[in-house]
DNA sequence: AGAGCGAGAGAACGACCGTTCTCCGCAGCG
DNA sequence: CGCTGCGGAGAACGGTCGTTCTCTCGCTCT
């Protein structure tokens, strides 16, 4: 028999696929255990109901996330050069052929409203994505209210390249971050604070 | 009996209350019919399969969407005035009690994969939005490469207002508007075109 | 008034879901 | 070699879904 870790990991990761691909609800807990070539009893041995397959794919995925942002970033070198490196992170993603929008946010809108254990594993990856923009921010030497603004760039380019298909988003997003970073650090065409 | 044009009203609108508040999956036609008053076979007769109902109530919702648009773009003076109110527009609505993100959205991650008739209604909603801001933007005079990126800020506003529960979010998105709207009409911040 | 048609209420049906249970084979141990 | 206990395969269970069917009631037309 195989290690629980092993067991573990295999199940996640078919979840994940499947989930991903097809919908959380449109995956039974029997396609589960056909891509992972775990038992039924065994997968509900790890994961006591499918609600905590769920949350435990999240997490998984919110890994993932993490150390793929954290790749793309270190490659580059300037502060500036990371915060935008994100988008080339981004772009690099929508163009794989499996590619179907930001996983956080289809399970939010499917099951959101009706698990707050999953809106909350949803919210957990997105916080957590907003508070490593601002570092990059801040270590940029940029203004607080800049990492929101970027944030919501690469969060629309994830959903709009999904349902656009058109992997170009990731370019229209980055050109944005561009210039929202250049006006915020260089001080170059901001508001008029005293008119 | 009521009227066919009624009947089909009554039951769209309600099967988008219910489809947005729990998601389409969720809601059985058994609850469409309690929440519509209409019975099954009556629904059966104006709507062949489940499927057709679900692109009906997307359909009506982008008329409801961009009869919401004009209006509150109508509103505005200037051209600038008149991009900026698309996000005022979104602060009113993340406000309001039952928000729960861009239905759209929401649709297309929980059945965007499997059918290709939900998709497609989808992808015409922002397709439509799309065309709307482009309009916009050449009234303004700004430059054709403006559209895409403030669509971007209005869809990750949309999602990340949903997942927060904060509806400061639009706020971010049109402080960002703004300047990518300054730096485009008054040619400031641009990057060097040259070098 | 009586026949006939249309529509509503809700039961029925087949499929599938999440979850549990049963049965069988097989490893380890006396 | 026989016993025991664990794990896998998959049947079983209760529930729900989308869809259809049946039954009954009330209206209409002669």
């Amino acid at each position: 028999m195989i290690d629980e870790q092993t067991a573990r990991e295999r199940v996640v990761t078919a979840a994940d696929r499947l989930f991903y691909a097809r919908g959380v609800q449109a995956v039974g807990m029997d396609a589960v255990r056909g891509e992972s070539g775990v038992s039924l009893k065994r997968i509900y041995a790890l994961f006591p109901s499918k609600e905590e397959l769920i949350v435990a794919v999240l997490r998984h995925r919110t890994d993932r996330w993490n150390a793929g942002i954290t790749d793309a970033v270190g490659g580059a070198g300037t502060p500036r050069e990371r915060l935008l490196a994100v988008f080339d992170f981004l772009a690099d993603w929508f163009r794989e052929d499996d590619f179907r929008g930001c996983a956080f946010i289809n399970v939010f809108g499917e099951l959101g409203g009706g698990s707050d254990r999953i809106a909350g594993a949803v919210r957990e990856q997105k916080e957590s994505f907003g508070r490593e923009v601002a570092g990059l921010v801040r270590a940029a030497g940029g203004p607080d209210h800049l990492a929101p603004q970027l944030v919501l760039l690469a969060e629309g380019a994830q959903t709009t390249a999904a349902i656009s298909r058109d992997p170009d988003m990731a370019g229209h997003a980055r050109a944005a971050a561009d210039t929202l970073i250049r006006c915020a650090l260089d001080d170059v065409g901001e508001p008029a604070t005293t008119a």
